[in-house]
RNA sequence: GCGCCCGUAGAUCAACUGGAUAGAUCGCAUGGCUACGAACCAUGAGGUUGGGGGUUCGAAUCCUCCCGGGCGUACCA
């Protein structure tokens, strides 16, 4: 907020000297050293060496028309031609009052605010979810989170992949060899065990092979049996995704599976081959791509059996979205793996309906590796089931807050176990780049000492058993903010920062920006606790500080919630 | 072959997209509980950012060439 504001003051400055200059990339950003100040810009340098003026005294006249008294004691020119801002002690008082009086939390709602549909998790049916669906779901919640704290609206759709030709196989195996003893205990596993039994015997026996088309093409045909079976299968995954969403406490506005566009497949189809944009290549109907990414890559619209892929799905549902929501940006959060399926689609889809003007946004995130370093694969080697990764969490949790605080009941030991373990689970995915793979290790996944999210909960206690020693009546909004030692003059400046870096997160789609705020905000909220005591301090200091506690603990709460983390009173 | 991504402290990762002395965590060393919760704090050691060349006031970041790794590359999604 007040970074846009410097920014705003420092372009017209610079326009009223050069009306010309484009200003866009003249921009104000947090120092990275405190010691210069709190806010700097640096792109006037590139500007008067463009205009073949001298930085340093370009900056001199800049800082000559610049107006930003209210904010900021003098404006510094350093170095080559930076531009140094320091926020005035009142200014900051000022915004700490306000927060205080609840008129924000550092941040503010967008005025423009946008629709944005986010597409993650997307977990196939008859299969078991696991570590690899974990990035994806906590990734695509907390994004949605975000942006709607800064006051967007957003539409969350769950794209399950319960249609294709993996049905012909577990068609297959549900009649010839379902143990309906093993379906009743984890239907899931089951289902996974027949649809494996079935690959395999493929692979070796064509009559299998031959069979299993058979029940795809009935299925295809809406084949009355066929189609309760797949119907069946379908419950019972939902049923069991619904399990984990409920524990990691995610959740979605839609869930449209792929087969929700079945009826949609063969008009997309036509239209594409009508308006001559697909092809016919091999009996399949191919796309093919002039720009220079994708000359060699066509994609495949119809298979030569004359099925619909999964191209024409997306289109359909993404043609589905833009009809019913009418979003300005949608984002799709998958694994990298699939940026060449996105790049066609994108493109695809923008020749197909050439008036549309939505963003499309693949978020994409690194793989997860074994522990050999080779990518973690659904079929071979064992699969880490997410239920187990859950329960291994809270179990860790369980045994370290025993340990800790053995003087709390077993049922609320459970309970912060709970909040504990899998928030420690989210903030191991959330606080990397979602871009770099990673090795999968139960103890990094499950680490609950360092930057971690029992380090961020347990700045968050310290804060609650402060006020669990105040009365009631305690005043907590002062007269103003002295802010005198170094480390309540930290921690206020870093409370400002907070809506920056949330408009950072949407803007990037990534939360790992928020994850380092986080945990400096408790790290200068440690260093505030260790050296200015608070509820020993008397007066008007006493309240300032504990009006500090609250701020802080309402900024970590917020953006712990928005990580889709719960927060404990006392762990 | 072509395309995309990656290589940063012993390990795991950051670095606000070209900014000032490359930062954290784990581990290691030292100090701090008769202190609002020590799951904490303070201090220290640890780096030729895979390598060479280039662009400029300034490069982990951009260009180029090597070395090493991962993924993708029309009938799975």
């Amino acid at each position: 907020m007040i970074q846009l504001n410097l920014q705003e003051q420092l372009q017209k400055a610079v326009l009223s000297l050069m009306p010309d200059a484009d200003v866009s990339k003249i921009l104000v950003r947090p120092c990275p050293e405190p010691n210069f100040g709190d806010y700097q810009a640096n792109a006037l340098i590139g500007l008067a060496k463009r205009n073949k003026l001298d930085p340093r005294e370009f900056a001199k006249q800049v800082i000559g028309k610049i107006d930003v008294d209210k904010f900021c004691e003098i404006v510094e020119v350093a170095g080559p031609g930076f531009l140094n801002f320091r926020l005035k002690t009142q200014f900051i008082s000022d915004t700490l009052l306000s927060a205080c009086k609840g008129d924000h939390l550092f941040l503010s709602a967008s005025e423009k605010p946008r629709t944005i549909v986010i597409d993650y998790s997307s977990p196939n049916v008859a299969k078991p979810m696991h570590v690899g669906h974990i990035r994806s779901t906590i990734l695509g919640y907390t994004l949605a989170k975000a942006f709607r704290l800064l006051g967007h609206k957003v539409i969350t759709d769950n794209h399950i992949g319960d249609w294709g030709t993996q049905f012909g196989k577990l068609l297959f195996g549900w009649k010839e060899h379902l143990d309906k003893n093993a379906l009743s205990i984890d239907a899931l596993a089951e289902m996974e065990r027949l649809y494996k039994l079935v690959n395999a015997a493929c692979d070796n026996d064509s009559k299998v092979l031959e069979r299993v088309r058979y029940e795809l093409v009935k299925l295809q045909d809406g084949d009355k049996e066929n189609l309760l079976i797949w119907k069946e299968m379908i419950d019972l995954s939902r049923h069991q995704f619904d399990e984990i969403y409920s524990r990691l406490r995610v959740d979605f506005d839609e869930t449209l599976g792929e087969s929700f566009y079945n009826d949609r497949l063969k008009g997309v189809v036509d239209e594409l081959s009508e308006s001559g944009i697909a092809e016919e290549s091999e009996g399949a109907k191919i796309v093919h791509f002039d720009s220079k990414a994708l000359r060699k890559h066509p994609a495949m619209v119809q298979k030569s059996d004359g099925a619909a892929n999964y191209t024409t799905t997306d289109l359909a549902t993404m043609e589905y979205r833009e009809n019913s929501w009418q979003p300005s940006e949608v984002i799709y959060v998958t694994d990298g793996r699939q940026q060449l399926h996105f790049q066609q689609l994108f493109e695809l889809y923008t020749r197909w309906q050439p008036e549309h003007e939505m963003k499309l946004n693949h978020v994409w995130f690194g793989a997860i590796l074994g522990e050999d370093g080779k990518p973690f694969k659904t079929r071979s080697g064992e699969i880490i089931r997410l239920n187990h990764l859950l329960n291994e969490a809270e179990q860790r949790a369980f045994e370290v807050v025993t340990e800790k605080s053995p003087g709390i009941e077993e049922d609320e030991r459970r309970e912060i176990a709970r909040v504990v373990g899998i928030g420690a689970l989210k903030y191991a995915d959330l606080s990397g780049n979602r871009q770099s793979d990673y090795v999968f290790s139960w103890d990094k996944m499950l680490s609950l000492v360092g930057n971690t999210a029992p380090y961020l909960l347990y700045a968050y206690t310290r804060i609650c058993s402060i006020f669990r020693k105040l009365d009631s009546d305690t005043i907590l909004i002062p007269k103003s903010f002295d802010l005198s030692d170094l480390e309540e003059l930290a921690l206020a400046k870093h409370l400002l920062r907070f809506g920056l870096v949330l408009e950072q997160v949407i803007e990037e789609c990534r939360p790992n920006f928020l994850c380092n705020y986080l945990f400096e905000l408790a790290g200068y909220y440690a260093s505030f606790y260790e050296s200015c005591p608070v509820l020993q301090a008397e007066g008007d200091v006493r309240t300032q500080r504990l009006a500090l506690c609250d701020l802080t603990g309402k900024v970590l709460k917020t953006g712990l919630e928005t990580l889709g983390l719960e927060t404990t009173e006392r762990m």
